[in-house]
DNA sequence: GCCCGCCTTTAAGTATGACTTTTACGTCAC
DNA sequence: GTGACGTAAAAGTCATACTTAAAGGCGGGC
């Protein structure tokens, strides 16, 4: 996940705990916070408490009424898109729950956006893909994961983002947490699967000809293979 | 779109003003905004401009930094997949863009979500999904759009809830409103393709019988469809 | 005894003024 | 021309006073 959100301002300070506290479960779906006793805790202005709070507020993980409080909602009304609430989630307790959820989600876009970068990718970015799929046969053997992650994320976010659609373009951040949270929790001492990089090689090559169905299919090998990996990784 | 944000605060009702005028490029990126320049537009006070300021700069419209202002973010780094963030864009310029997107991410999404939902769906949900198949199958002929529409709106819904995928589930809203796009602004004279309704009610008998790759296969069908009808729809 | 409406009280929402902190930008010396 | 330095501008923070909505209790009417 990216680094946003790690502002520098009191209020972010006070949202990097609450935000995960809450995402956490700490405070369940129904606590009552009021902002004069987070006033205290914090040892912060009410300004401060109640800018943190319009921001929890706007990811739906909280609700404000007058007279009540601050009241935390259900986990259902979140806004778990939000690249932070993603990025609480992924540190805190249901990790495993939110890594399947975010797996799946790929499984579903990932195919269809190699499909249209086959139709729409630049020169430019078929130039990177090809590098990026180099990259991760060059670093697939002898305990260099750290560095095969770095071009397995980029490959995949230039996918995204060749595919033309924006919304698949977002995701690029998603999956990079994803593919790091399967290095950083995976048996460190096993090199990547040869398949899979065997496949990226191959939707490379797709995409450059313009193959539409071809890598629309063997980026459904690569995720398919992560949905396997799944039930080792987050049980 | 749900209702979401049509809040009553003083904060609120700017936010409703800038959300919108930011997301329709009325201030391209780069624009920089002063605080005492819109609590002066909005005859506000400073505290409700900061909190309408916090919630777009969480949406990563905006970003606020010392001695310089409010500057609006280039399109790329916005939240698109916030709820406000996809109303507002749906109900600018960008509109048929926008409807596009959203459009090919639920041809992604959707067929996934009902193989899933063949295996994960409760007999209710079953039963919800037949009901309104069968809804479907009724309004579909004699200018009953409106009502036709609720029915189908309501039957992705359920697909999409009953993949037991939290993501996928959040999606219903942005279905709901790709949809409600289409009947809108579609030749409102014309009755619903007589196809698609066999495929709904067909998808719901899958479900129901947990044909998990018949569910996608139809439902790949339909977003298909979807899409087919996008180049009349959003130009 | 029960229900409806008013009234109190509580906590969020808004307004304002004073003060702090960061930092872009211009100035001046080298 | 380059670099250090100082200034000022705008956001950030704080404290306080006041406004508003509504939850829950109180009392009167039925």
């Amino acid at each position: 996940m990216e680094n946003q959100g790690a502002g520098q301002g009191l209020h972010a300070r006070v949202l990097e705990t609450l935000g995960p506290a809450i995402t956490a479960g700490e405070y369940p779906p129904g606590t009552i916070l009021r902002t004069d006793e987070l006033e205290e805790r914090f040892e912060v202005s009410r300004t401060v408490i109640r800018e943190a709070i319009r921001v929890l507020e706007s990811m739906h993980l909280v609700a404000s009424r007058r007279r009540v409080g601050v009241t935390v909602r259900p986990t259902e009304e979140w806004n778990v898109y939000d690249p932070r609430v993603i990025g609480w989630r992924l540190a805190g307790p249901d990790r495993p729950r939110q890594l399947r959820s975010l797996t799946v989600l790929r499984s579903a876009v990932e195919p269809v956006a190699a499909g249209l970068a086959a139709r729409h990718a630049s020169p430019a970015q078929c130039a990177e893909l090809t590098e990026h799929a180099m990259g991760m046969v060059a670093t697939s053997r002898g305990q260099q994961l750290d560095a095969y992650l770095v071009h397995d994320m980029a490959f995949h976010r230039v996918v995204l983002a060749a595919s033309g659609n924006e919304m698949f373009a977002r995701l690029g951040d998603v999956v990079a947490a994803v593919l790091t949270g399967r290095t950083h929790h995976h048996v460190m001492f096993t090199d990547p699967d040869p398949a899979a990089v065997t496949l990226h090689v191959q939707v490379a090559e797709a995409v450059r000809v313009g193959d539409a169905d071809r890598a629309e299919a063997l980026t459904r090998e690569i995720t398919a293979g992560a949905m396997a990996e799944l039930d080792v990784l987050a049980p």
